[in-house]
DNA sequence: CTGAAAGCGCTTACAG
DNA sequence: CTGAAAGCGCTTACAG
């Protein structure tokens, strides 16, 4: 039954051997090793690695908490985690945390402490959450990607800088009415921590600092194709006030924004500027001007900072710090300096 | 260390008590297990499934494979499957199949088929992959949805039925000019047995069985929306042949191509009909008309049936079988009676 | 209903 | 370089 002692039997070793060869710890005489690979592979062995976990104390298995998958961010970061931990051989477990506030206790608590991972990766998990949840109770490296709770080190962009990046951009085409679109209504603490009212945030302080009025320059927006589009419609919708320019918190807000636009007659740029941010695969095909990530690079990112640490064992787990990605200016069509506006024609 | 062992001491029973207490199994009194249980608390227990998975062979643990996560059709299968998963208390263990053949060998003969998961999803694999890996030999149980190996039972909608739905929809419109849009180039038979060559042959035979040619109706587009779009700018910027109307072999290719009518100045639907497959997030706001599935549902339906089979230890494990789920034609502004054409008003 | 004991399939000091 | 033995943290017949 036990499967190792058989490849030992037929490769005429103890387990012990048989062990060491097949694991590559320890020393093995070569013609041992010669031996016993060549009967595990005629036996057909499969290693049990819940047996060798269990004495070894290491799952090879990270824990990968994400709010959404069939967003592009997302989807980005979990392919990059992904590849990087395959190719460190360690297995991805993923857990979809929804709203419910069930499913984050079931998952916090239940799922992530059981012994089961050597590290865990939280994407997208805001700071406020550290006031219910606090990763370090977990006992074992967790590192955060675009966000993450309160006192627990991730790897992101800068936020505020990107939001200032694409608010200079505007402003040098000469725009002074921009409206920020993305998030949640209210603008309590705990969002204005978020990533997108740390955008929203980046982009205000250029314009108080290019003395243009700040007020009132953010109109919430669900982080989604359909959430920018219904967004502008209800925006540019309304022949009172139309901003010369837009920026989008996210580029499939930004694209539900051009799109919106089409709709309405507006023309893109002339009439309105639209900047995101996000490098999306879309964004060349609409002509997106845009901030550009890379969230694969920075999944891939933080695993590698993972495995710095559960290698290095004097290493000092959980140490608090930021890694920040680069950012870059993508110009493309979907900006220009402000032009004529449909009120004016009419 | 024993950390069951700390509880059954604290609660003053034995590690035997201790664990029928704490799993729900067997006999232990109302009095022995609240006292363990609050030990348990107290002490701050947390269980060590490996232990468990060791005696018992149940790792509560699924394999998933899935070919991408961003693309609309795999991120919905993938929530759905993880959502269910969940609820039943399992874990999902996340294989990104990428086209490397290392990857694959990897991936197929070595993390699947370690003693680590009591089932395997494998999603989006294609019939001729049974040619080179048969999920047999994995001796667990396994189920696709969308599409799976040879011999492997699966969750889908009808694709051939698919195809000929969306084809009669346009052909009762009055269209006789169709495009296929979607799927490699060469139609070898492997292809003509993937998701998108059954769809095209679907689409074909209802071309057939209308008196309609069906030959060279077939336009290779990359699966994505800027897939669909390069395809659509190629197929419609030659002057030379026209469709009336394009039968997309997914939403994404469908909204692809719709934007490619707009930068060619084309109208939908009056000079152009577009129809696709999926019931994607994006169709409404384009107006698409589509043949809706329903993939959380697959991906639901399919744990179900690994449940179910994993619960009853009776049930003949994968017995094959493919389960068809509905879809829907869904009608919006993207089809309509062939009218004119640009070509001819010039 | 409960406990002592064996054992799940490995790895790892330890002694040789 | 190798093997006998102990043990990782649980569960499960078995006998009571």
């Amino acid at each position: 039954m036990n499967a190792l002692a058989d490849v030992a039997r037929a490769a005429g070793v103890s387990k012990a051997t048989a062990s060491r060869a097949l694991s590559g710890r320890g020393y093995v005489s070569t013609d041992a090793r010669d031996r016993v690979v060549a009967a595990a592979s005629a036996i057909g062995y499969v290693a049990s690695p819940n047996a060798a976990s269990l004495v070894t104390g290491q799952t090879f298995n990270v824990g990968v908490v994400i709010p959404f998958i069939n967003k592009w961010f997302f989807g980005e970061v979990l392919e990059g985690a992904e590849r990087a931990l395959l190719d460190c051989g360690y297995d991805l477990t993923l857990y979809n945390l929804t709203d419910d506030p069930d499913d984050r206790d079931r998952i916090f608590d239940f799922f992530l402490a059981r012994k089961r991972f050597d590290a865990v990766i939280v994407i997208g998990v805001e700071p406020h959450v550290s006031r219910v949840w606090s990763p370090l109770r977990l006992g074992k490296p967790v590192i955060g990607i675009g966000a993450a709770p309160d006192g627990i080190r991730s790897v992101s962009i800068d936020d505020v800088a990107a939001g200032a990046l694409a608010a200079d951009h505007l402003l040098r085409l000469g725009h002074t009415e921009i409206v920020f679109l993305g998030g949640d209504g209210d603008e309590g603490d705990e969002w204005l921590g978020s990533v997108h009212g740390r955008r929203l945030s980046g982009f205000t302080s250029a314009l108080r600092a290019a003395g243009v009025p700040a007020a009132d320059r953010h109109w919430p927006a669900e982080i989604s194709l359909p959430g920018g589009m219904d967004a502008a419609l209800r925006l540019l919708g309304d022949p009172r006030y139309r901003p010369t320019a837009i920026f989008a918190g996210s580029d499939e807000v930004a694209i539900g924004v051009i799109i919106a636009a089409r709709q309405l007659g507006i023309l893109v740029p002339a009439e309105l500027s639209v900047i995101g941010i996000d490098g999306h695969d879309y964004a060349p095909m609409f002509g997106l001007t845009t901030i550009e990530q890379h969230p694969r690079d920075q999944g891939r990112r933080a695993v590698e900072i993972l495995m710095g640490e559960l290698g290095a064992s004097a290493a000092v787990p959980n140490e608090p710090g930021a890694e920040i990605m680069p950012v870059r200016l993508v110009t493309r069509s979907s900006t220009s300096a402000p032009g004529l506006r449909s009120g004016e024609i009419v």
